[in-house]
DNA sequence: CGGCTTTTCGACATGCAGTGACGAATTTAC
DNA sequence: GTAAATTCGTCACTGCATGTCGAAAAGCCG
């Protein structure tokens, strides 16, 4: 287990990466993005700024740590995925499994969504953290059709996949009237079939 | 027509939105987009730093000039659809009319995309404009599938159009053994076909 | 020509993001 | 108690971005 035995020699931390997060997104979505400033970040958590950059590269790299986790949990799903179930299903649900939240989870979620959804410079943070997570996808694609990850039919793949379900995650965080997964299925079905029927809104 | 009468009162403009894109085009691509500085671009067409911001918003937005063009001509395209053309069908002729480029313009377009796929900051800076890709495709589908445009599956629709293109750019601009609209084309029916099937590489 | 208006530009000042350097603080190990 | 390890705070600095204000450079008009 982590946690149980820090014990390491030298001057113990005076924050946490989960801290500065919740502090920042508290004050992100009370006062604004821009009229937030780093300093007034760090003097909530009791540190200088000059550790705040000790603990992340950018003003706007402090919403995106649970993500990564997500990206972890799709590719775990992927790799247990069967073999004869088709590569679109397969995806859906590693998608699905990777995006259940619990409900104590889901206004911390939701909050992060709309200050993603609203902010330009945030959205514009995760350009890095999105190729991650389509690159656990093509990756999987590549696999199966027997071709390198970065050539077009994975990379497709991928980079679609991953725009269905941003789709859904804003139409999910600015409604907010059903579990996001019904809008992730939904998103991915009408993917999968090429949009070739109109799928009615959940 | 334009540019033929400027004729107008005051004092003339010292640079123009196309030279500093060009500079800037250049200086990004021989030493870096963090290694060039706006005082750089801005002293190279004779202008001092503030003017520059004049002319731009952002130092990334100095690179995205012609794109907007290139919404502007989707739109009309699908605009000029006929009713009996299915969606997909529409779009990507609409997508494929937009992105002909004549020979003389391909290096240009070409250095442009090396940049927005190497460098993450100018990647970062794309959102804004995507939104606006998007949301042509999107439109256009909320008609034809009478919902409104910003409904679960028009939203979905645009996003994933704009990712199966933005894969077929990148990989257009990484390869350039093709014209751009094969790698295009190939994107676009593979969405349409709900990636059932993997396509061989253009 | 000479004054008026319009438009753009340059110079200056300011705030904030992000980075490097260096010494101080705080804990464990021996 | 001393040494080693780790984190922190302070200082200094560059660059991006914005607001303000007066000067420059053109056309308009009497």
């Amino acid at each position: 287990m982590t946690g149980t035995r820090p014990a390491r020699r030298g001057r113990p931390r005076g924050t946490s990466t989960r801290e500065l997060e919740l502090i920042a997104l508290h004050l992100f979505t009370e006062q604004g993005f821009h009229e937030t400033t780093i300093e007034q970040i760090a003097a909530a958590a009791g540190v200088s700024t000059r550790t705040f950059f000790r603990y992340f590269d950018a003003k706007a790299s402090v919403l995106w740590q649970t993500f990564d986790s997500e990206v972890e949990a799709i590719r775990a799903a992927l790799a247990d995925a069967p073999d004869d179930l088709p590569v679109m299903e397969a995806i859906r649900h590693a998608v699905l499994a990777a995006n259940h939240y619990r409900a104590a989870d889901v206004p911390e979620l939701r909050m992060r969504m709309n200050l993603v959804a609203t902010v330009p410079e945030i959205a514009a943070s995760a350009g890095v953290r999105y190729d991650a997570w389509e690159r656990a996808i093509s990756e999987f694609v590549g696999r199966r059709v027997g071709q390198p990850a970065d050539s077009l039919f994975p990379h497709v793949v991928g980079r679609a996949t991953l725009a269905a379900c941003r789709a859904a995650y804003e139409r999910w965080a600015a409604r907010a009237d059903a579990d996001l997964t019904v809008y992730l299925d939904a998103a991915l079905r009408a993917l999968a079939g090429g949009f070739a029927r109109p799928t009615a809104e959940p």
